[in-house]
RNA sequence: CGGGGUGUAGCGCAGCCCGGUAGCGCGCCUGCUUUGGGAGCAGGAUGUCGGAGGUUCGAAUCCUCUCACCCCGACCA
């Protein structure tokens, strides 16, 4: 390709909406432009990227047994009625209506129409195994779109639904699309980092996120490097500690506190540890109060509670509703006064001796505070956060931290759909059984930029050789019309060694052409300049660093390639 | 949705407080000279100042409404 006639309109300069560094070298290198909040156009540099991504995720699915499918972006509204996700998706599902007025979703995912389509598929054992995946669009409405390509409104998914006979099966799937996401990632150069995983809206038992660690993650991650425990915080358990305070219990006693609410001032106000305070937060689980109750030095875990709430809709409660039904202002909730609401104590709660907590009425707190003798404990559990420098709970080593990016995420999803949606096949026997399913997904873009992210230096992106744009970025210096002759031979001469080259036959300076080349990031940068025209030697550079090296033109495509596989 | 902020040329920004013919840098076009790490000189083009309404002799600037976008918090690949 010669940059002359192609569509590179790199910038100079950072532009002003990116904060986030992949953004800001996608933007730049000419890869993506932001069309409107969300959502992004692909210039051909981009989309040629994307297209290497698609390729290994399509040949190593291919590869595990899956099948590729293309399914519709609009999907029925009565398809979500089977399964009640019409109802239970909430606003981040894009709604539209045809002239008709019938309803449709822009599909967010393809539980529904895969289950339905598999439906209509299959009849008996023989037809199962089956794994039925696509590389298309999701449309969501996100709460907020952020940080460029990594989270936006309509993004490039691979979806795999896999269907077994039973969970021995699905176990085998799940263990293919296991490896199969390894084997794709570390062809994408990326490394990732696999994560216990909480199932989400989705349903499921089994779960792991494949994770890429930066700084820009939405993720956060507890590792055990002694034992290779690592988990999704939302997900992560901890060993707990002993109960420190072991003192005698002493009498419920009532204390005046004006004013004083949130930890940080109780901690201020009696002088002792926030651990000594029982942290009561009301919630809506499903739209029913829930009262959650933790250690105050501790964070409640919202997808923990949901899941012993066995909820699956989950926020805070409205102030009206804490008033409604503690009795009190916001700040004065407790476990203690008899209260028609359903109470959830994380179990460190149990082992609370002389604890102080609100007491549903305004300004007041007890001191004294002891579960069981002044409230039972009827539900608990594990509903708080780990946190760095928690013990593991496998080997009770240290937790520590790190943010990551999902980029994809496997789980088995048991019989949630197939159940609802009533689909089944015939065994050996004659006898319907259900089929059991698994979920497997891949965020393209966001792989993209994880990769930006993984893979740059302070003058742009460092392409991994799979994923470059082109293999070979040809710097052309010549001026005369025979040095221009001559570059554009060899142009063609690597090109018909089956190399992708992108050929800079622009009237620029060699700085513009070089800085472009540093930021466009393609592997290998192959110079015709002065000393080619004086020695014969092409000066062939590796754009991960090391000093250039002179090649004779004979040699230049062998160089290249071995660069290429280095 | 709550909190903070921004909309002025393709991009990055100044001008707004204190109203008076819209500017700078980069990019773009023409010519000459240059060119192995973002060249120089000369000339040139480009704006409904996000939109609507209002105040005023006069609005990018003041007021009201509105739209869009960005950042910080609740969702997920």
């Amino acid at each position: 390709m010669k940059l002359s006639r192609y569509v590179i309109p790199t910038l100079k300069e950072d532009p002003s909406d990116a904060v986030v560094l992949s953004h800001r070298l996608m933007t730049r290198a000419a890869l993506i432009r932001r069309e409107s909040a969300g959502m992004y156009i692909y210039l051909p540099l981009g989309w040629r990227v994307l297209r290497k991504i698609i390729a290994i995720v399509r040949d190593e699915m291919d590869r595990a047994g899956a099948h590729e499918f293309l399914m519709p972006e609009m999907t029925a509204a009565d398809l979500w009625r089977e399964s009640g996700r019409w109802e239970t998706m909430g606003p981040e599902m894009f709604r539209i209506r045809d002239r008709n007025g019938l309803e449709y979703a822009l599909a967010p995912t393809h539980e529904e129409a895969f289950t339905a389509a598999v439906r209509g598929l299959v009849s008996s054992y023989r037809d199962l195994p089956l794994n039925a995946y696509q590389i298309n669009t999701k449309f969501r409405d996100e709460i907020r779109p952020r940080f460029g390509v990594i989270r936006s409104k309509e993004f490039i998914m691979k979806d795999a639904y896999s269907f077994d006979m039973d969970e021995a099966g699905l176990d085998a799937s799940y263990q293919s699309m296991r490896a199969a996401y390894r084997r794709i990632f570390e062809r994408c150069g990326l490394e990732t980092i696999p994560v216990e995983a909480d199932t989400g809206a989705m349903g499921g038992s089994d779960s792991e996120e494949f994770m890429v660690a930066s700084e820009v993650g939405e993720e956060t991650l507890l590792l055990c490097d002694s034992c290779g425990y690592r988990a999704n915080r939302e997900k992560a358990e901890y060993r707990r500690p002993a109960p420190a305070e072991t003192g005698t219990p002493k009498p419920l006693t009532e204390k005046a506190t004006p004013d004083v609410k949130t930890i940080d001032d109780l901690t201020a106000f009696f002088g002792v540890s926030a651990d000594r305070f029982l942290k009561s937060i009301v919630y809506h689980a499903d739209g029913k109060p829930v009262m959650a109750v933790v250690t105050g030095d501790r964070e409640i875990n919202e997808p923990k509670l949901a899941r012993a709430a066995g909820a699956s809709a989950l926020e805070l409660a409205p102030d009206a509703v804490v008033e409604e039904v503690t009795g009190a202002p916001v700040g004065f909730a407790g476990p203690v006064t008899r209260r028609d609401i359903r109470v959830i104590c994380d179990s460190a709660v149990r082992g609370a001796v002389n604890a102080i907590t609100g007491a549903n009425a305004k300004d007041i707190h007890y001191e004294g505070v002891n579960p069981g003798r002044d409230f039972a404990i009827k539900e608990e559990g594990d509903i708080t956060c780990a946190e760095e420098g928690d013990a593991c709970p496998r080997c009770g080593a240290a937790l520590y931290a790190k943010k990551g990016i999902e980029v994809g995420h496997i789980f088995k999803l048991g019989y949630k759909y197939t159940k609802s949606m009533g689909v089944s096949v015939l065994n050996e026997r004659g006898e319907e059984v259900v089929p059991i399913m698994g979920c497997y997904g891949i965020g393209v873009n966001r792989t993209m930029a994880a990769v930006v992210e993984q893979h740059h230096d302070e003058k742009g992106i460092i392409w991994p050789p799979s994923l470059a744009p082109f293999d070979v970025h040809l710097v052309g210096l010549g001026k005369s019309e025979d040095e221009l002759k001559e570059t554009g031979a060899i142009y063609e001469a690597l090109r018909g060694e089956g190399l992708d080259v992108l050929y800079d036959d622009r009237k620029a300076s060699p700085g513009i052409k070089f800085a472009d080349a540093d930021l466009i990031g393609i592997p290998v940068r192959v110079t015709i300049g002065k000393n080619y025209f004086r020695s014969g030697e092409a000066e062939v550079k590796d754009r991960r660093g090391g000093d250039p090296v002179a090649v004779p033109r004979k040699d230049l495509a062998g160089r290249i390639r071995e660069l290429l596989h280095a």
